[in-house]
DNA sequence: TTCCAGGTGCATA
DNA sequence: TATGCACATGGA
């Protein structure tokens, strides 16, 4: 895929390995919504951007395509993993079905806030809880509100969490808040996969499917297989039924290895259609 | 009314 | 190490 980057957009050139809905709607990105013009708007800590759809591919108009090359990983091949991924028999679908999947690299501090509220919930309500917080805690920006900071955050009370929707999650995000920061998340980069998921999963909130989202959706690690209720529902369709998620689990990154994240976004995507 | 949603923490054995 | 249960909320 080509894609060129201006001043004030990025031009994407080609519709094969880029697609809003499929890569807003599968799940791994809560902060999004369409605008009057039903095109989809995307919102990244405090930065936004348009996507835009003309004949030859998409425009992603924004103030900041640097940040945006970046979030939706434009200088990976997706062309070349989708070759490699459908060399397994139960990919071809889904990835026929989801072709314009990309896996975004979005921001740790949110993604991480995002997806403890995402535990055992479904996406309309994450969605509208993420936006309360938002509106209630986040800077204001020119047309919406940016997700909040840790510092921000650490202005909450447990019961503000709770009278914002948060349930029983309000005490994980009043704990996770003291237990990391921004600069902690960052530190972490570096380290092994299965050392960082170990210090995802010590946190507050944060246990191996949240972990595995963080990985995969924020730290753009692939060799990480997220395990919900979807691909649950997917093993006993597709392999055997299993009720240990953790077999699941260690059964699917050892079929697909480092092309793990990517398997699960199709897979999750098709399920999920009801495919 | 009951079930379910991108599960986790905690008690118990 | 492994299993079982409680946990807020709202839509289907």
């Amino acid at each position: 895929m080509e894609y060129k980057l201006e001043k004030d957009k990025i031009v994407i050139i080609g519709k094969e390995d880029f697609n809003p809905e499929h890569i807003l709607e599968c799940g791994q990105v809560f902060s999004f919504f369409k605008n009057e013009k039903g095109n989809y708007v995307v919102l990244s800590t405090d930065k936004k951007a348009e996507i835009l759809e003309n004949e030859t591919g998409f425009v992603i108009e924004t103030e900041t395509p640097e940040y945006f090359e970046d979030y939706f990983d434009l200088k990976t091949n997706y062309g070349e993993i989708k070759a490699n991924l459908k060399t397994f028999d139960i990919l071809k679908a889904p990835i026929e079905y989801g072709f314009g999947i990309r896996i975004l690299k979005q921001n740790l501090f949110e993604t991480l806030i995002s997806f403890i509220v995402s535990a055992n919930n479904n996406i309309k309500r994450i969605k509208l809880i993420l936006n309360r917080i938002k509106e209630k805690f986040g800077k204001k920006m020119n047309g919406f509100f940016a997700f909040p900071t840790r510092e921000e955050l650490l202005k909450a009370t447990e019961e503000d969490f709770a009278t914002l929707g948060a349930g029983y999650r309000a005490k994980y995000l009043f704990a996770v808040l003291r237990q990391v920061d921004e600069q902690a998340l960052l530190e972490w980069v570096d380290l092994p996969t299965k050392q960082l998921r170990a210090k995802l999963i010590s946190l507050m909130g944060v246990g191996p499917k949240v972990a595995d989202c963080v990985l995969l959706f924020g730290y753009g690690r692939q060799d990480v297989f997220p395990v919900d209720t979807w691909i649950e529902q997917m093993h006993d369709r597709f392999y055997t039924h299993e009720p240990n998620r953790e077999k699941v689990r260690e059964k699917l990154v050892s079929e697909f290895g480092e092309l793990s994240g990517y398997a699960q976004q199709y897979l999750f995507f098709f399920m999920r259609a009801g495919l």
